[in-house]
DNA sequence: GATGAAATTAGTTCAAG
DNA sequence: CTTGAACTAATTTCATC
């Protein structure tokens, strides 16, 4: 598990809001300078965790295809299977694969297609069932899990929801608040806290 | 349905590949201007085919992010209204809306969370029934389908995999090839047009 | 629609802390 | 690991076709 600090985790989530988004617009966001946004995000490409910038399509508007959610039953043992294998399937644009060994997918194809696709590539050995039915809309918010990546605030303990604000305090470090008062309470706190040093 | 040109569709190709990548780039892989490039981009952004320039992550990196999928029984008249509600909560990445009133949403949240929250915010007017099921592994492949979007060879009108090659000839017109043979078939097809015009 | 030139804005390099 | 300053590159605007 690789270690990202909460700037790491804002820079994220702009990125998944707007790939596009300036470094410099990044950089004031998180009150650093954009050579260390870039290096961040440099830093966060060879870790991996960034594995490309992309472009979110809506296929429905171009091609006269439909979206379908399918829903398949696997025998335990092939689960991890079918789900590889599902993913290799032009037009499947999402698949998750749940503890229950079932597998479910998305696909921007028409129902006939997928069940066609799924007559040929999936076995009797690993599925036990599978339906098909059409999406009438679909929704997607690109986000990070709460849990784990949580910021908390400094002061309060609770977690930050919404935009949250940064303070610098004279020492550079940063800290996350939920609002205005945790903010100001904590400069206050480090001015008492230096004072107290100078004594 | 939208009509895209083949430019339009190597401009979707190259972005989704990096969204990064300059407009300048992109308009000397379509032989256009960085503004054309540009405007096409905007074009596109407006008529909803792109909807954002994102990021892929490797969740597996740094989460220890519980996601969940959530199937929900609603009542006919209350679909919409439940897809509506879900996207509006915090870690609820992907909701499906299907044809038979399910409501099938993903969150990025612990399965207690989710409980927790769907007993706050749906009432059994709404819903008759739902589950909550952990999930293992989920995956996104950001990629054209070869339904309505596929390029085909001016010339030899294969499919064009991997880059294939974009000809201007000297009316100004593009055409996109598979390969450097039909690039050049096409050059001596223009040639042979324009001398017998000319006659 | 598409463009080239000018103006603005963004990204990168680098020496230094 | 971060920065400001200098430099290089990309984007946008706009007049023109």
């Amino acid at each position: 598990m690789v270690e990202l600090d909460s700037i790491d985790t804002v820079i994220l989530e702009l990125l998944l809001e707007d790939a596009r988004r300036s470094f410099r617009d990044i950089a004031e966001e998180v009150e650093l300078s954009p050579p260390t946004v870039s290096n961040r995000v440099d830093r966060l490409r060879d870790l991996g965790i960034i594995q490309r910038f992309t472009v979110e399509l809506d296929r429905t508007k171009f091609a006269n295809e439909d979206e379908c959610l399918v829903t398949i039953d696997t025998h335990p043992d092939h689960a991890n299977d079918v789900f590889s294998q599902l993913q290799e399937i032009d037009g499947i644009e999402h698949a998750f694969y749940t503890v229950d060994s079932t597998v479910v997918a998305k696909a921007v194809l028409p129902p006939s297609d997928v069940q066609a696709l799924f007559a040929d590539v999936l076995s009797s050995e690993q599925v036990s069932d599978y339906h098909v039915v059409s999406v009438l809309e679909s929704s997607w918010k690109p986000q990070f899990g709460t849990t784990g990546l949580n910021i908390e605030c400094s002061i309060c303990g609770n977690s930050i929801s919404g935009d949250g604000e940064t303070v610098k305090v004279e020492s550079g470090d940063l800290y996350h608040v939920c609002c205005s008062s945790c903010a100001k309470e904590i400069s206050a706190q480090y001015e008492s806290f230096r004072q107290a040093a100078d004594e």
